[in-house]
Formats: structure tokens, sequence, C-alpha cells
DNA sequence: CTAATGACTCGAT
DNA sequence: AATCGAGCCATTA
């Protein structure tokens, strides 16, 4: 599926921790919402909740990763400083309906969306 | 090769 | 309830 990008990034980083995490990302839909811990958990790396916000730095940059739907455990838009512009971020999640007050996420847990639960 | 850092999280004080 | 420290993996210096 992802396998042509994974390959190439694959080459490029060396590692298939973020293919996995493009492709959990990838698979949030629109409206909802994840966090690092959540995504590292699926992957079985609980503790690496910081590589996949290393990864998304990489990944919305180098791909086309919604990155925006991805926060820390609180619905704290904690990663919006390294967008291109801090408001993209915020900007991105209202328009997809996600009410976002001083970058905190509204209604985080009813917008979260649990890759181990929904994928399971 | 060693050391330090980071878009995190949890448990202990 | 708030603050501090440790753990985790990969990257960079």
């Amino acid at each position: 599926m992802f396998g042509s990008i994974l390959e190439e990034e694959k080459r490029r980083l060396g590692t298939n921790f973020f293919g996995d995490v493009y492709e959990v990302v990838k698979l949030i839909p629109a409206g909802r919402v994840s966090s690092y811990g959540a995504i590292a958990e699926y992957l079985g790396a609980k503790g690496s909740a910081r590589m996949v916000g290393w990864a998304m730095n990489q990944a919305h940059t180098l791909l086309d990763v919604p990155a925006h739907r991805v926060v820390n455990r609180q619905g704290l838009l904690t990663g919006k400083c390294h967008f291109e512009n801090p408001n993209t971020m915020q900007e991105r999640l209202e328009a997809e309906g996600i009410k976002v007050i001083n970058d905190q996420i509204q209604d985080f847990e009813k917008h979260f969306w649990n890759p181990s639960l929904e994928l399971a």
C-alpha cells in the first residue's frame, strides 16, 4: 500500500519505525485526532512516543502526512510550533470541525481516535 | 564511540 | 494538585 513511499523513506531514514507511524497517521479519519502515545503503543513501542513526534516532524515536511491530527495526550497542540506557521495546525483542525481554544482541543476525548481500538 | 536532545508519557515525591 | 525524574528510540553533534 504505502510500500513505495516506505521503501524510499526507509532507504533515506534507514528505519522502519517512521514507516509505521506514517501509515497509522494517514489512517486517522478527518475530524479525529490521536496522540503520540497511542500511536507508539499501537506500534508496540509505548516508550517511544517522542520518536512518533520526531517522525511527524520529518513526515509532514517530507510526506503528505496529516500531522495536525496528532497531538499530545492532553489534546494540546504541542507540535504547532513545528509547522510552517503556528496557526496552520489549529486552522486545519478547525477546518475539520475540531474546536481549538488556546492550543487546547475541545472535547478531545470525543474526537480521540485510538488506533489500537479502531484498527485492532 | 559517547553524550545530549526531542512534536511524550507515566509514576513517584 | 503540581513538580521532578526516568524510560523509550532515533538523530545529531
